[in-house]
DNA sequence: ACCCAGGCGATTG
DNA sequence: CAATCGCATGGG
């Protein structure tokens, strides 16, 4: 189909954006780059992207409604009074100034809990390798311009994966992580959509559930919680705080701890008593959207050369 | 060889 | 409750 390959334009002049930086913020992991286009697998279609200036080129394959950009990619979110919202000092200002245009992206919740299961005590590059196996596995082949694709498993698909497989793939320890959140979300006994409708606390709660004194899923913490509400279920307010976040907070946030708090972090590994108070201060100082003040900063410290 | 990574589970005290 | 410790894997 002639349509399937229709590639059109957006105008970005009234909505600031930047697909590199987006793309680039740890946030979602089977994208890749080649030749200077963007591809990745969203849902069922194939998103192929580029950006120059104010212009946004793309071609989704099967065709889909630009909604379906505004959605991914969150343009709706009024970016400019967001980031006025939580521009509170030197230091978050510097990193907005620099990387003015990245946005949060809204995920597949699925796809975005498995993801950041797999993230736990991993790099990046290892992260995006475990995921592409996993589809690679278990996901549905799609083809474009004579290129071969995968979308990412569904949950009856890992329900039953093979867990020496799985392992095979790199997983290691999360790969019974993997199955047992695939085995809940497939036999609807988590229905995380259901989540998007509960404010922040609540839905952290369901994602943290505990059964008869057990963990209902397996492998998910305050910080991969965090990760999934903030990166798929809408809830702005999640701040999610990893090694680099904390780094952060040690070096240019110091000033909003008390002094022996900040020398007891320092000493200790993170616990949930320590996240939790460090995660409601940086909600208080930058508001209702802190997640966004935390991409920012967490693009910051990784980006930046000091 | 050792250390670290978008942390968390299991086991102890 | 809180505090330790081990963990699969890959790269520096």
């Amino acid at each position: 189909m002639e349509g399937d390959f229709l590639e059109r334009v957006l105008d970005l002049s009234k909505t600031p954006f930047n697909l590199d930086y987006t793309l680039n913020s740890g946030q979602v992991f089977k994208w890749e780059k080649m030749d200077g286009w963007w591809y990745g697998v969203v849902n069922d279609s194939i998103l192929k992207m580029k950006q120059m200036g104010n212009k946004l080129f793309f071609t989704i394959h099967p065709d889909r409604g630009i909604e379906f950009i505004y959605n991914y990619f969150r343009l709706d979110d009024n970016l400019p009074s967001i980031l006025n919202s939580i521009n509170k000092d030197p230091i978050i200002n510097d990193a907005i100034n620099r990387y003015y245009g990245l946005r949060l992206i809204r995920q597949d919740p699925w796809e975005c809990l498995i993801s950041f299961i797999c993230a736990t005590n991993n790099k990046i590059p290892n992260i995006q390798r475990m995921i592409k196996r996993l589809s690679e596995g278990y996901g549905n082949k799609l083809k474009f311009e004579g290129k071969v694709f995968y979308t990412f498993p569904k949950p009856q698909s890992l329900a039953y994966a093979n867990l020496d497989k799985l392992k095979s793939y790199g997983l290691g320890y999360r790969a019974k992580f993997v199955i047992n959140a695939a085995k809940l979300v497939a036999s609807q006994e988590l229905d995380l959509n259901k989540l998007i409708h509960l404010d922040y606390y609540t839905a952290r709660e369901n994602l943290l559930t505990k059964h008869m004194n057990r963990k209902l899923l397996l492998g998910v913490g305050l910080k991969v919680a965090d990760c999934v509400l903030l990166f798929s279920l809408n809830k702005l307010n999640s701040f999610p705080i990893d090694v680099w976040i904390l780094r952060v907070i040690i070096n240019f946030y110091n000033h909003l701890f008390d002094k022996d708090f900040i020398t007891h972090i320092k000493e200790k590994r993170l616990n949930d008593w320590i996240y939790n108070k460090i995660a409601e201060r940086m909600r208080a100082y930058f508001g209702d959207f802190a997640g966004y003040a935390q991409e920012y900063l967490y693009y910051y410290i990784r980006h930046k050369s000091f």
